[in-house]
DNA sequence: GATGAATGAGGTTTCATTCAT
DNA sequence: CATGAATGAAACCTCATTCAT
């Protein structure tokens, strides 16, 4: 019961928002009653927090995978980003959640999931300057503004990137790579 | 006492989301009184629809602007970039706002301001279009993907780039347009 | 300007009701602005009592021409029977609103106003009890519940008689006059 | 508790008018809270709607069940008169909102409200029409129009009968039934 | 005569949450 | 485990009215 709620909910939050769901709408949707919601979680926020967990530490975990590979950091990069995109079409919806609805978290919550937001983002940026150290990308660049920017390719992605139109998750992850590696030039 | 109510609700709004923040707390920042907010606004939809237009607009036209320059397509994608970035440190808050909080549009605003955001963006498309036919960028690119793409990194620093912390918005701007131009290798 | 103000107000009343007709939809449709509104009539109540007052005292006024002509109290019936449904057609909405919206008037006005339909009341019971007393009308009438059963035929034709429709006014006054006089047996 | 929210909420329409009432009048005569009224109905015009529905789908029942009854047309009209003014007593407030208060129904609300209540007017006329075709009433009547002023006669009654006053119900039914089929010459 | 900005009280409605059963 | 009645705070919005200009 607490996994479908918890599945319902990130359906109903990526349609409408987290602000725009009421419990109401989320137990309706299951056919059960306010009561039983508050039976698995004791807050709406708290609901929102498990669906942030959940998709963080799966993310950083399969990172973490990347990371202890033996292999290049080009091919990290590669694989870390083909991780993100190929996401979109397994776990869209919680990716979206995620994205968005942060901010209704509250202070203590919402420090714990930047803490491990920043993780993410500060592994990827290891990858990078350890490319560079070992000559694999080009002398003098930011591993940190490389890495925003990086994130917020692959990020950008959940606001537009439908795996059932015309290109798949694989071909996009593979498009991004040859832009981040070799640019437009 | 309505581009007052405009401009304070955008500092509110980017603060603590649009959700969040109630006609009180808005009135109750600039000293007035609900009945004050109405009398300028009909709701509080047109008044988000009235940020978004004045954001879009606004960068459509310079746009525009940079587009019938007669200058390479590089250039032009390089001073895009620019405009898009430097625009954080001038309208930092409209820019959040503008990116987070159109779910909160109905219908029919959603419409309008989905179609001022294809154009801006096809627009972009076109740039890259027109360097690849003109071989300033490589053959076999997508431009729809690109366009994406960095639109992905320039909107995405909206989410993190602080222009008062230890880099400037332009020296972003030209490291970004290194990395789409060049890439990492 | 009065005149325009009560006049495009009591279509508005007949047409939505007093409460949900407000100064600004009045002004709004007269072109003026809520300031133009209150240099004339000092409160919503005070307009609608306006018109209250035009409705009433014109009836009492010819109900009284008709009590004072040399002619038979069936006579009289008959021409104040006339006189109501004839109204319709000329004064519809007036009469209208004034059936409707009397609740909406405080205490003192409400008095007044109460206190003319009741004398309107009285005069037509008189007409019956005096016809009675002349034998032009059956015996052992109540003569001030007819003249409530008259007032209820006459009246209920607000809701639902359409003088632009299938029947003209004064057929209908002949009609009720028929019922009224002979009965239906 | 959503019959009594109900049936307290018909005395405040009928005291002091629908728009007039507010939810906080209703409930602060109850004891209880908005939330609670929420609970309940879904709007303040889903209760005006179930008041109506409540009082008119009893009417027509009743209407029925005189309709289907062995007797003369004559009979059958007086018993419904009879039916309409005792109703004031037993269900004089209901009546009132009733009659009163419709216009603050929906559109579709007032559509399903209005058909009701002209198969009520509908199913008078029949009589009316059957009585002539049997020669119970006079030949050349307008069952229509005398519909209407049959119904005049009974619904304006609400507003200035009082049951508990000099006269009672059955009594002043008679004097309708009476005023009606014989007339007053 | 007329304007229009501003008020503030009050209206309907939503909703996360609690709790006895 | 689950229900469903009840809460109460707060949300958006309306509107008659005032008043300086």
């Amino acid at each position: 019961m607490k996994a479908e709620i918890k599945q319902k909910s990130i359906l109903l939050f990526e349609e409408k928002g987290f602000s725009e769901t009421s419990i109401q709408d989320i137990v309706e949707a299951l056919g059960v009653t306010k009561g039983t919601f508050y039976y698995y979680f004791s807050s709406k926020e708290q609901l929102l927090m498990d669906i942030h967990l959940g998709y963080i530490d799966d993310l950083l975990n399969r990172q973490e995978k990347i990371q202890q590979k033996q292999i290049s950091n080009r091919e990290k990069l590669t694989q870390l980003i083909a991780l993100l995109i190929t996401d979109i079409a397994k776990h869209g919806p919680s990716g979206k959640v995620f994205f968005r609805e942060m901010r209704h978290l509250g202070e203590e919550n919402a420090f714990q999931v930047k803490g491990k937001r920043e993780k993410f983002r500060k592994n990827l940026e290891k990858i990078i300057m350890d490319g560079i150290v070992q000559k694999e990308f080009r002398q003098g660049l930011d591993p940190d503004i490389i890495a925003f920017a990086i994130l917020g390719v692959a990020n950008w992605s959940y606001q537009w990137f439908n795996p059932s139109g015309g290109i798949t998750a694989d071909r996009l992850a593979d498009i991004y790579i040859d832009l981040i590696l070799n640019g437009i030039v």
